[in-house]
DNA sequence: CAAACAGTTGAACAATCGTTCAACTGAAAA
DNA sequence: TTTTCAGTTGAACGATTGTTCAACTGTTTG
């Protein structure tokens, strides 16, 4: 299934500009680079995960303190610490019956950093 | 409400690295912050909008040529819209029947980048 | 080896979210 | 003024998502 190549009727309009729609529809990205955006973004769409990436920021920190730290559970946690060990944002090291967690590189900084300038104004 | 100051018991931890919860404890940023930043991201968290960011760069475009183009319901993009120009992402003029949309500034297109380059990795 | 504990995992539940549908507003054309 | 059409809106529905709960793995300690 392709958005962009004008696939379902859709829209009943009379289009009224077609020759900026055609052009769009030469500039749009893939489809997947939509998904991949969007899937990037949705992680840092929530809360939780946003506390826990600012909580091992600097210095590592291990599941149990985490949860300790933010008033949640292990479980809670984990599930989340997932998501982000999924999305290649943050690493961990493994130390006897600990895990612990930290910042994959800068670019969690660089995104969040970006973002607080949009919303300071 | 405060996630932070050591609330409820939640975590029943022996809490082996009291010290750095501590420490962390006092980096933390405001809880509203956190919402205000995981709302931010969550704008760009879902393919249509995103899509539709892109469909509106460059050159404004009306509803209805917004829909023709992603293959979407009129009324789909307007919803979308909303939450968008409620973000402050993206500004509009009224031309007639017509409203024409495009991007309010470049942190849209920044943050994208900075996505894009963590993405190609 | 057995007990204790940090961490993970899958299923279930509640809450949130995007789309659809139908009704509506307002501007332009007849 | 009446019709037409672009756009908006609220309610309802289905899908997705985060947390809880309970069971599980694996490492350490007794």
């Amino acid at each position: 299934m392709n958005l962009y190549e004008k696939s379902p009727p859709a829209c009943e309009c009379e289009e009224l500009h077609s020759e900026v729609i055609e052009k769009k529809r030469g500039e749009m990205p893939d489809e997947e680079l939509l998904y991949d955006l969007s899937d990037f973004f949705k992680i840092f769409g929530d809360s939780t995960r946003m506390s826990i990436l600012f909580a091992i920021d600097g210095e590592p920190m291990c599941v149990c303190d985490i949860a300790e730290l933010l008033g949640m559970t292990k479980s809670a946690v984990s599930h989340q610490l997932k998501i982000l060990r999924q999305s290649d944002l943050i690493t961990y090291r493994k130390s006897g019956k600990n895990v612990f967690y930290t910042l994959a590189d800068d670019h969690v900084r660089d995104i969040i950093e970006k973002a607080l300038e949009h919303i300071k104004e």
